[in-house]
DNA sequence: CGCTCGGTTGAGACGGTTCAAGACGTGTGG
DNA sequence: CCACACGTCTTGAACCGTCTCAACCGAGCG
């Protein structure tokens, strides 16, 4: 018996855990059922390939908890990070054979995956899905050149500062209030980190340390960090404050260039003032 | 009266320079149409301002000659080339109120623009167009990663060198043949190249004359120069060859992991050999 | 308990920046 | 046609931020 459209049956994906805020809950629901039709769950430990550099794409999906890290690599063992994908961020390359970076589990994960080309075929039929998928493609191209801009021409400090930042906007939905302490965890390791941030393990640790020394974080231990000087953090970031700004680009909420001023010219410093 | 299908009017796309290989070509005749439509020239000189950093997004296009430059600024002064832009490359961010970085004139360039808006209502109509669009962007977001792991992770002279193939590849429909030696002509300045490779022109100048000491490429002049041993230079770039794939990705034709041989380790080295 | 592994700390070396001076090329005006 | 000036590029020397290497520390675990 067809069941009346209000009391249709609960899909296993009304009860998922990133149903709030993923790319599937923003489409229909006649789509949101084929989505639930298609998906499957898959679970990594740390450590694990979800999908290897230079192999064709066979999934593409939803990370309903846990991180993965982005990565591509040199033949001579250079890494670099290039993208780290929180829960309810989707994974995978869509619409190309080979996908150019390795993806791996940063942490012990969770995935909700579509086979790719059902994925595929089901964005030429609901035009909406490709929809969603470009309006994430194109945020993530903003992410990317943004974090070009901090491997292009930033400090050690101020990228440190940058990814903590960060980290209070896209890590866990914590508080981050006007007034409050915060309290960030890391969710992946000091060479996950290095290599996100363009350095060393090392050069992360000296940085840190000397945050903590001045009173702008407190360090609870290797991996959890209180910010007891949230201003201070903002402005050793070397970027106005926006790097906070939701995910929802608050339109135009942002002072243009009422900072301009100080033009070129300053000599370079160590990034803590 | 109505022409025949196979006698409709030329539109002016038709002898447009970048006809063959921009976006506008690869969907339907209609489309094309609307597009042709809604299409007008502009022209900058070098150095002029196209869409300013924060700046509502008004209209989007192609580049139909010269060279655009995207970039990113901090406050103090300094700046990140966040990319480029060569003839029949889309440029503007659809879907979104404020473009974060600006687009400047980095030579004199025509552009083809469409006003934003209407160009946005085309791609509602034509789902067609918006899976180019998705495309392109796709391949922007593997670039823009591309170059994060040379910003993030490679020296002066690998950036230098795979900054020269990049210009191979995309800069002017050149030779690029097997054997044979390839002039380079470089459309932009010391310092934006500087800006892009996350540099100094200074370094710039003493990798390229260092360059030309060890017989890989001869100075023309300034922004001329000729590859006499492209063998080297693609080593020396630190990258596979494959940065020389063309535009259209040819399937699975690399060879994944033959030379991972050597993991890390390695002493740090000038990256001259 | 001792091993391992991730993170921390210190000392020294090095790549790349900075600053300053010089060369080159190009356009202007006498 | 040359003199001059200006901007861009080049070259040199000193400095400094970050990497490298190596030792050390502490937590987790068989």
């Amino acid at each position: 018996m067809e069941p009346l459209p209000f009391l249709r049956a609960l899909t296993p994906c009304d009860r998922c855990a990133v149903r709030k805020t993923s790319l599937c809950s923003r489409v229909n629901v006649d789509l949101q059922r084929d989505l639930a039709r298609l998906s499957h769950h898959r679970t990594y430990r740390l450590g694990e390939t979800v999908l290897a550099e230079m192999e064709a794409t066979s999934f593409v999906g939803i990370v309903v908890s846990g991180v993965l890290r982005m990565q591509k690599s040199l033949e001579d063992g250079r890494q670099q990070l290039v993208g780290l994908l929180f829960r309810s961020d989707f994974f995978g390359r869509v619409f190309g054979g080979l996908s150019d970076y390795a993806i791996e589990a940063a942490s012990d994960v969770i995935l909700c995956c579509y086979e790719r080309r059902a994925f595929e075929r089901l964005t030429e039929r609901f035009p909406e899905l490709e929809h969603q998928l470009m309006l994430n493609t194109l945020d993530e191209l903003d992410a990317a050149r943004d974090w070009m801009l901090l491997l292009g021409c930033q400090t050690m400090p101020e990228r440190v500062a940058s990814f903590l930042l960060m980290l209070c906007r896209r890590g866990e939905p914590d508080e981050w209030v006007s007034g409050a302490n915060l309290s960030i965890h890391l969710p992946i390791s000091r060479r996950d980190m290095a290599s996100y941030l363009g350095t060393t393990g090392e050069s992360i640790s000296r940085v840190i340390h000397e945050m903590s020394r001045r009173g702008i974080i407190k360090i609870r231990n290797a991996q959890d960090f209180e910010i007891l000087n949230k201003r201070q953090l903002v402005r050793m970031s070397g970027r106005d404050d926006l790097s906070i700004r939701p995910a929802i680009a608050a339109q135009s909420s942002r002072s243009p260039y009422e900072r301009l001023a100080a033009a070129n010219g300053l000599p370079r410093s160590t990034g803590f003032h």
